[in-house]
DNA sequence: ACGCTAATGGAAACCGTTGTCAGATTCACC
DNA sequence: GGTGAATCTGACAACGGTTTCCATTAGCGT
């Protein structure tokens, strides 16, 4: 047996038709409505088509005729391995893949190229629809999506005029952590985020920075964190926020390095992600500080790992969040008003948060 | 501004350049060929366009006439939450997200529906190539997929004619852990794997299961251990071997309870996975016995979170892995002779192995 | 003025299907 | 053997582009 070779040029519908003798419509009658023909000439176009290693009816042809691609768009960030080390990216990515499972459509990754401004690949994209993902609110590939007349879904983004939308209750979920720390009772906080544009800056952040930030995900919890603690007496412009451009655990002890030489005083590091609050307790360890005797540490998406050594982290449904997407997007057929799903979140207090090491004291000055 | 409103009927192509009172082919060119019209009828054109609504040429006429997709299919296990829970999957696929990245292709993940054996994903998928990771060496899919006359990459595979191959030398990295536990002295092991076929057996396997195995990359892994082992002097058919069907941390330790409630004076664990073997290690915790005083535990894979407890496993370089593939797919021209390309592995011992208790004292019975 | 070359735009074939609709064939049944 | 119903089949027109020649025009040196 083996493969069928492949010589000269593919068998088409066409030259198996005239192969059998019957017409092209009888062909593709066979494959995509066995109803429409006798089961025995069925059987034998079949096997015609087996014989001279004819593969089926070319898919793209399919779909320009039919207009449907099967499948959906999904535009992650500019760097590939930003999503992919990130288990919380992963895990919508995961959620996205098995709503497209359950409608029987594929899922396109978009090569966004960081480099080159090469909105191309977005155009190129035989798709049904996009899902944009954890992209700057700046990005022209986004632009490009938007440009596309299919119906597209996105996630963790500002708000579109006219396009669905799901994301957490980012603001209100920051504001369990900073209500946790304020309770314990830290004032001296510091910060550690991802990237805030597409430039990297791997060092503090100034507040026109925070401000300005591209990443909707990342300017919203550091605004909440800023409304959280202002409000409970902590002046924001004293709380240094570090920056990190790669999202990796390296990064995260990297940046709590950098944020506990400056400030030694410091009684809780505050990330953004699980992933840097991993890499902030690793060099919390490094210099000899117990969590959460002498720091406190918490995260932000309650990845696997994280609940395995007890990081205090807010929970958010991250498969859910793929999940919701893509059924929004295969469901919007003659949809009329745009729709915004926001996700619940949950604050998980681990063993990484404790009262700072100076209220040992009961009574301490106010 | 705001997005083009959709009215009635997408413009086109053609009806762009009947606008413009020009042809079809100058539209075409000011899109694809800058250099074959005027800037200044190519101004003319693509603001037109803007003005119309015009997204740009459709991609799937495109792929159409061009015979390219630019895009390539990914083929992966029934259940996709088994792959994207496992980071050495996924780091698979960055891998080969990246390369696809570098070729500027996409990268299409078809929906190989589990329950219902629907080959037809594969057949609607419209790619330039495939790329097979890790399913049973029985599934319809896989079938379906070498029937499209398309260029296709195996990964973990067993070898097939005329397809390229890539993979790591998964004997011989089994062997470096077999060999490990040997010489600490290890005699009495047990082995929790994956699933071997695709029914579910969530319990110890025979040997006739062992052998048969659907799954290339367990097959292997089991068959190497049963060389070291019996090599050593161990009667394989008496080490017990725990299956799971889910690959998950919580499956992990369900085998490793399993295991040890049944074979309490086993020394070592050995995992296929370190998914599995971070499961074992919560169990071993669990039941009070220490890692790895009381008992050794072993993985698989070298996924980051086992790097950081200090997992003694086996690492193979699996964004090395999908990059290759991709590479391999996308450079796969007028080839000749289909390449097998073999990753190396590399043994990582970490805290987690020792000498079996039994073995603290220098002599002790044969 | 004249021919030659380069630049520019156009006509038509083709990519491989699907879907519609009308016509052909078969068939059971009276 | 006639008749209507049921079942198949075939012709043809899209689907929305790309690409290979060709034709025209413009530029230019002499």
């Amino acid at each position: 047996m083996g493969r069928p070779i492949r010589t000269r040029r593919q068998a088409t519908l066409a030259s198996l038709a005239a192969e059998l003798g019957v017409s092209r419509t009888t062909v593709s009658n066979a494959y995509n409505r066995p109803d429409q023909l006798s089961p025995e000439l069925r059987r034998r176009v079949l096997e015609t088509a087996r014989r001279l290693g004819y593969p089926g009816p070319d898919p793209v042809a399919r779909s320009l005729r039919t207009r449907k691609a099967g499948a959906v768009g999904l535009l992650l960030t500019e760097n590939l391995s930003y999503a992919f080390r990130d288990p919380a990216a992963v895990g919508v990515l995961e959620g996205l893949a098995l709503a497209c499972e359950d409608a029987g459509v594929g899922l396109h990754l978009v090569p966004a190229s960081p480099g080159r401004e090469d909105v191309a690949a977005v155009h190129r994209a035989g798709v049904d629809g996009f899902v944009v993902y954890s992209v700057p609110d700046d990005d022209p590939h986004l632009a490009a999506v938007l440009e596309r007349p299919v119906p597209t879904v996105i996630i963790d983004q500002p708000s579109l005029e006219g396009i669905d939308r799901v994301g957490p209750d980012d603001a209100a979920a920051v504001g369990k952590i900073a209500e946790h720390l304020v309770s314990l009772g830290h004032r001296q906080v510091g910060v550690i985020c991802m990237r805030l544009a597409r430039e990297r800056n791997d060092d503090f952040v100034s507040a026109t920075r925070q401000s300005g930030a591209h990443f909707h995900v990342q300017r919203t919890r550091l605004e909440a964190l800023a409304v959280a603690f202002s409000a409970a007496g902590v002046d924001w412009a004293g709380v240094p926020v570090v920056e990190r451009f790669d999202h990796t655990v390296d990064d995260g002890a990297s940046a709590a390095r950098q944020l506990l030489d400056a400030y030694p005083q410091i009684t809780a590091v505050i990330c953004t992600s699980d992933i840097l609050a991993l890499g902030a307790m690793a060099e919390a360890e490094r210099r000899g500080l117990r969590v959460p005797q002498d720091l406190t540490v918490t995260g932000f998406d309650g990845i696997a790992e994280a609940e395995r050594i007890g990081l205090t982290t807010v929970h958010q449904p991250v498969l859910e969040k793929g999940k919701t997407a893509g059924r929004l997007l295969l469901s919007s057929g003659e949809r009329s008003a745009p729709k915004v799903i926001t996700l619940p979140t949950e604050l998980r207090v681990g063993r990484t948060s404790a009262p700072p090491r100076t209220v040992e004291e009961p009574w301490f000055g106010g």
